[in-house]
DNA sequence: CCCACATTTAACAATTCCGTAACATTGACC
DNA sequence: GGTCAATGTTACGGAATTGTTAAATGTGGG
């Protein structure tokens, strides 16, 4: 249940020596819909850190060949990372660190056994003072049409239809660019996402339950090219 | 949120090993005309707790056998402490605490010595918060049902039935945001408990639960995306 | 300690939705 | 107007999601 083509996924840098437990956090955080990385130890963390610019970086204090004390103090001196956040993770009998950790800038402390769900809202808290504006992309309003993210509907004057999640979604993409043409690919790509493979016709298939559903002028066909979502008649 | 079903006379959970400062605290919440009870140390606490159902708990930080600390987070794993109020006492020179304290989620903290007025104010302000939300939300009246908070009942036009706790804050989870579709993530975070894990399908149990009791057309399912409450039919 | 009930899990059934292919129709270009 | 590539349309099979049931586990009261 990715939140795709929201424009405000935020990128999350997975530090920890326990494969285990990288798996674990990676396959939640995906699924809220942010994008991961991940390193094994505090030396390739930096290193993974320059090139993926995490926007918050959940750090294991315990670590082989550097702690996480000592990677935060790092990424806290280059310039890029002053403002990432960082939050640790540790054991219940590693306290002596928490104020080591809090010095050295963390932002959260965490206690393993994590709960995934106790985690994600955290990161959540932390993130939400950036993210604003998920909160405008959950209505769009075009032409004679309401779409509205928070119950998967469409509103045509007056009249209320739910719609299933494919269409919804390549809807509510279309009308956020209004009279921009994509193909077939472009739409691929941005509704149903990078790793999906399937044949480009099955775009034209939801086109038509779209049209049935919706007054037709809205999504016009530029043959040769694609389709676009067209405010005038 | 605590889960006071009385509106008048709070219940606060007093736990101290000094007993002088049980019986000062004793003393001026009773006069206040709050419910009180004690305990001793951190294990003793939980075992009250348990009976008493405190709405707010006023926890030592230092004490014999289990700390404050640790106290408070084998209360916020109990499903009915979730929500409780939990402020915590300290003598000046425990300041490092403090950190952990908020992070076992600590609704506020107060340093000895203690000034009675000063505690109870306080006191009143946490709860206040908690009495005017809990008090809106006594009854829920959507469509044709009547959700009522104080006997866990549910009336759907004259016919009364009384819910088990779950499948009861599920339905008013819902129906309090009505056509507003939550995944199941969102559902087991925002009514079992940000540390609950339980897998996800545990909702659909209690959604069917639900539907065995109340007409089908209240809770509708979007495929992929989750269940919302919806007022039409 | 036992019982009743609530809650969670797991297994299997039912359903919906999506993707595909096949065929029909359109429209641009000659 | 004819041709052909692109798009419209339809229906079906399968995969993914949800519905449903029952058994296992937890919990509180007597």
């Amino acid at each position: 249940m990715a939140n795709n083509n929201l424009p405000t996924t935020s990128k999350i840098l997975l530090v920890d020596d326990d494969l285990d437990i990288i798996e674990l956090l990676e396959y939640n955080l995906k699924k809220e819909g942010y994008e991961t990385a991940s390193a094994n130890d505090g030396i390739q963390a930096v290193e993974v850190a320059k090139i993926f610019k995490p926007d918050l970086i959940l750090l294991d204090v315990m670590m082989p060949r550097q702690d996480g004390i000592e990677t935060a103090r790092q990424l806290r001196q280059l310039p890029d990372f002053k403002d990432t956040y960082i939050l640790f993770l540790t054991a219940r009998a590693e306290e002596y660190t928490e104020v080591a950790a809090f010095d050295v800038g963390a932002d959260d402390y965490i206690v393993k056994p994590i709960k995934p769900r106790a985690l994600t809202s955290r990161i959540k808290a932390v993130l939400r003072r950036d993210i604003q504006q998920t909160e405008s992309d959950l209505v769009i309003e075009i032409g004679q049409l309401i779409i509205n993210r928070t119950n998967y509907s469409v509103n045509n004057n007056g009249v209320n239809l739910v719609m299933p999640k494919k269409e919804f979604e390549l809807l509510s993409f279309l009308a956020k660019h209004p009279n921009k043409v994509f193909n077939r690919d472009e739409l691929l790509e941005k509704v149903w996402g990078v790793d999906v493979y399937v044949v480009e016709r099955t775009v034209d298939v939801h086109i038509r339950k779209l049209r049935e559903k919706i007054p037709e002028h809205y999504i016009k066909t530029l043959k040769g090219v694609g389709y676009m979502f067209s405010i005038e008649e």
